[in-house]
RNA sequence: GGAAGAGUUCCCGAGUGGCCAAAGGGGGCAGACUGUAAAUCUGUUGUCUCUGACUUCGGUGGUUCGAAUCCACCCUCUUCCA
């Protein structure tokens, strides 16, 4: 199996520009081609994630790749299919986050000489004059046809800045410069960011007349269209600072069923084939043998597997016998604050499981509070801590107090 | 720059003097049912010293016994004209 027709059975691919050519080159290791990273946060996503073991599978068999972190297009924030208006980062931000990512990068893909390279769109975006650029590359554009893209369309209830409606043209710039200097042939990027490619090798081709190529990967969502890799708190990163690994193992063990095979498929590297088995076999609840697959290889993709055992350990105790796991999120609570016992809100907040104390008392009259296994109702208890008590909150979240 | 309109709780959105901590929906949280899934049903969703009190309806002042609601000024956004 090449490695064009392993990409389009996992469903990684959106959309290309040529089909024949494009599979023909990475097929035979001879693309050299770069993905784009904004710095808008100060850690990668899964989305990013999915871009970087693209990465690494073209590496793998061989083609040349670029990461590019867009120190410069991150100035200005890309609009494309954003309702709204993206709040400007400021230079030093952008900076910050920028090292976040080469550091989480380098973790994933090997650079270095022979290897993957990383460039910074900063160098040559921060020094353009701007009556140089209209004249080079502004005149290659049309307005008439960037305002037809479906990208923007978005936009036009809640307004679009010049500012952003530039962010296509710094794409593609970036693009020209890369096929200029690196001989980079190829962009690959998320499906949102197919026109803003295009842009790129249209201005290649009309400023050198030469073929540039395209790919987009599908974007992870769910079976009901919404983005996956979201919480109600935010994105599911892979900065274990911001989103724990347990938390990260959680999220995937906790896919919808409709979901699993699709996100097997789409970011993990278990062979295609072993995917499609359970495909064909898995029903019901044996699906969640396959959550589990997901969550375990996932978490080893990115936290390690030493990680990844320790999720798999904690999860299958919580969830399995009721045992006791090291490993959860633990509050220590100094013994002069505990005294003879603790009050069952005071305790709920001060170990972040509550953020006030009306949705404590919510919480335990409701009947969702366990301590050690017991239901709490009573929202005036007290509650003696010996040596370590565990919190169940709802039916997933387990916390425990430790007294020092 | 000119004209018109809008800003309500996490979001959408009702409310035009007291019955308003503010309808309805979405989302969240919890309970039931389950497979750590989905769907469904139930409760809940400002804070606290919780059968009561306190703070909230863009901001600041004012009218009134009483203001999300009326008045003045300011700020922000949208639409139309330039």
């Amino acid at each position: 199996m090449t490695l064009y027709e392993e990409l389009t059975r996992r469903g990684l691919i959106a959309q290309v520009t040529n089909e024949e050519e494009i599979s023909k080159m990475i097929n035979e290791g001879k693309a050299v081609f770069y993905i784009g990273f904004d710095p808008t946060a100060d850690s990668l996503h899964v989305g990013h994630f999915m871009a970087l073991c693209l990465m690494k599978r073209l590496q793998m068999a061989g083609n040349r790749p670029i990461a590019l972190l867009g120190g410069g297009t991150g100035m200005i924030g890309d609009p494309s299919g954003k309702t709204d208006m993206r709040k400007m980062l400021t230079p030093e931000t952008i900076q910050h986050n920028v090292d976040c990512f080469k550091k989480q990068m380098s973790r994933f893909i090997e650079f270095g000489e022979g290897k993957a390279m990383m460039v910074n769109n900063a160098d040559w975006l921060m020094s353009l004059n701007y009556i140089d650029v209209l004249r080079e590359v502004g005149a290659c554009f049309s307005v008439n046809k960037m305002l037809s893209f479906e990208c923007y369309k978005q936009r036009w209830e809640r307004g679009l800045t010049f500012l952003e409606f530039n962010y296509m043209i710094m794409q593609s710039y970036d693009f020209y410069q890369l096929f200029r200097k690196y001989g980079c042939n190829m962009q690959f990027g998320g499906d949102d960011q197919w026109a803003n490619m295009l842009g790129g090798t249209e201005l290649i081709r009309k400023k050198l007349g030469k073929d540039a190529h395209a790919m987009t990967i599908t974007l992870l969502t769910n079976s009901e269209g919404k983005k996956m890799g979201k919480t109600e708190k935010g994105a599911v990163w892979l900065d274990p600072e911001k989103t724990t690994p347990y938390d990260f193992f959680q999220y995937w063990r906790n896919v919808e069923d409709a979901d699993v095979i699709k996100c097997m498929k789409l970011l993990t590297f278990i062979p295609i084939e072993e995917i499609e088995e359970m495909e064909r076999t898995l029903e019901g609840a044996q699906l969640n043998t396959a959550k589990e697959r997901l969550a375990y290889e996932l978490t080893s993709l990115v936290h390690g597997q030493e990680e990844a055992d320790k999720c798999l350990a904690a999860a299958k105790a919580l969830f399995g016998g009721g045992g006791v796991s090291a490993d959860m999120p633990t509050t220590e609570i100094p013994a002069s604050e505990i005294g003879e016992g603790m009050n069952i809100l005071d305790l709920l907040v001060r170990c972040e499981l509550c953020p006030s104390k009306s949705e404590a008392r919510r919480l335990v009259t409701q009947g969702g509070i366990s301590i050690d296994d017991n239901k709490v109702i009573n929202p005036s208890a007290l509650v003696p801590i010996e040596e370590s008590i565990i919190i169940k909150k709802g039916k997933k979240v387990y916390h425990k107090a430790v007294r020092i």
